[in-house]
Order: structure tokens, then sequence, then C-alpha cells
DNA sequence: CAGTATCCTACTGGATACTG
DNA sequence: CAGTATCCAGTAGGATACTG
């Protein structure tokens, strides 16, 4: 379902609004772009996922940022969270049909990453050679 | 010392993967999943730009981090930095074949983030209500 | 014009402790 | 288990000045 969206009159020449710093859109990109984001949506693209079982398959990421990550995300609309409450309380956290229209973006991050980490390393090393 | 795990193979995911703290592919997703990196794309996808021309076009970035960020992408083989020994000197930068690859995926992030901006804001706001 | 270096502040983000 | 709050150390990053 795509917005009806009159596209934004204000710049013609320049359809890149999020190079306008003060720009919505600018902070939507800086939300995405964010070095956790992608690797979240390699878990919960999958299925909902829990706090902590979130926090042991990302390796290297902080509790605080963890959480921080999720608050930002959700508070955005892209992640859901959904409060069980059993005793402990279960949490779980989800995409919504917006995050969800993410994931082929952010899968696409991680593969690129993936498949070009070989040669990314060796343009490294020739570059320290000069 | 350090965890030299076999612990994470739980889970059916690769090996090398992004998931991994000090996998390689790690810091290529860092790098290319950067506040200015989508940014800098915008422009070196279209034609090579001067440094300074690149400044005034994307609001916001510091001299510095324009130089941090393209000295980074350089060194990883992505974009290409030409110097014509003119007086003032002429610097030209643009994307390898490696960086051109990365073009569909970085104008995707910007076109997500413009077309879904509203609906972000929105759904930023309705959360505040709460 | 392009780039480097320095200084210095502000904030990121980790560690820890505590609540429900 | 999930979440918040606090402290604080390290560094990201802006402003500025200087070279070629």
């Amino acid at each position: 379902m795509e917005e009806t969206l009159q596209t934004s009159s204000t710049h013609n020449l320049s359809p890149h609004s999020v190079l306008i710093a003060h720009c919505p859109s600018r902070q939507v990109l800086d939300l995405i772009a964010d070095k956790w984001t992608a690797l979240i949506f390699a878990l919960l693209e999958r299925q909902p996922t829990r706090f902590n079982e979130l926090q042991r398959a990302i390796e290297g990421i902080s509790h605080k940022m963890l959480t921080q990550t999720l608050r930002n995300l959700e508070q955005r609309g892209i992640v859901e969270r959904k409060i069980t409450p059993t005793i402990p309380p279960a949490v779980e956290y989800s995409l919504s049909s917006l995050g969800a229209s993410l994931i082929p973006l952010m899968a696409a991050l991680r593969q690129w990453a993936e498949e070009h980490m070989e040669e990314v390393e060796l343009a490294r090393q020739a570059y320290e050679e000069k």
C-alpha cells in the first residue's frame, strides 16, 4: 500500500530531501542506517524475539544500546512490543507492517557486507602499503 | 581468554555472519550503514564530485566528518580519489566499481526514508501520547 | 581548493546496581 | 526476565588554524 504522497514540491532540482539537515527524512535515515538496526532485523524478520535472546544473538551489543535502539524503533512504528504478563514477564519484539517493508533492504545490507568482506579487506591492506 | 566460541552455532546462521562481533563483515556493515555514507552516495552516484561541492550539498556534515568518511570509503575500495594537480589542486571523488554495486542499496535507503517520513513522524507523535 | 592537525566539549555507550 | 537509572570514561565530532 503506497502512500498517495504529493511529492515534495519544495525542491525541484533536489529531490533528495534527505540531504537537507532538518528534514524529517534525515532522522529516519539515521534510524535505519544505524549500527544495530540491520542486526536486530536479522532476528526479528524470522520471528518475534525476546529481549535477552536478541542480546545473546547480537554479539557485542550492550544492554543499554539494545534497549535504546529497540525503543527508538518502537517509537517510530517499525517494531512492536508485546508483553505477556506472566511471572517473570515475557516481552516479545516483532516487526510491524511498516518494519516488514524494510526487510529486503536490511537483508541486502547484511548480505552485501558478508559477500564483500574479503574484497574490502584486501582493499584495506592494499591501501596501507602506500 | 576471550570466547573461542563454538556456542553460537546453535543458530542456523552462517559462521561468517554480521552477528559475530569480530567478523570482518561487521566492520563492512558499520561502514555502509553509516550516518553519512548514503548521503555521499546521493552525490557520487551521479557524477564525480569535488570535496567542497560534497560538503555544500550535504547539509550538516562537517569538514572533519566528510574527510574521515571519504577516507574510510576510499581505504576500503568503495570510493576513488583522483587528483588533478592544477593550482589550486582539484580533487574528484567517484565510486569504484565495488562502490557502484552499492548504488541501488544506498538509493533504496534514502528513498525509504523519504517515502516514510510522515508515517514515522505520526508514529512518533502517537507514541508520545501514551 | 584540499587536507591535516590540534584543541576541547558533549555525548555515546559500557558497567553496574536496583525495581517490578 | 525486562526495564530504568546512574555514573563515568572514552571518543566522536565541531571549531579553528595552518600547509601546500
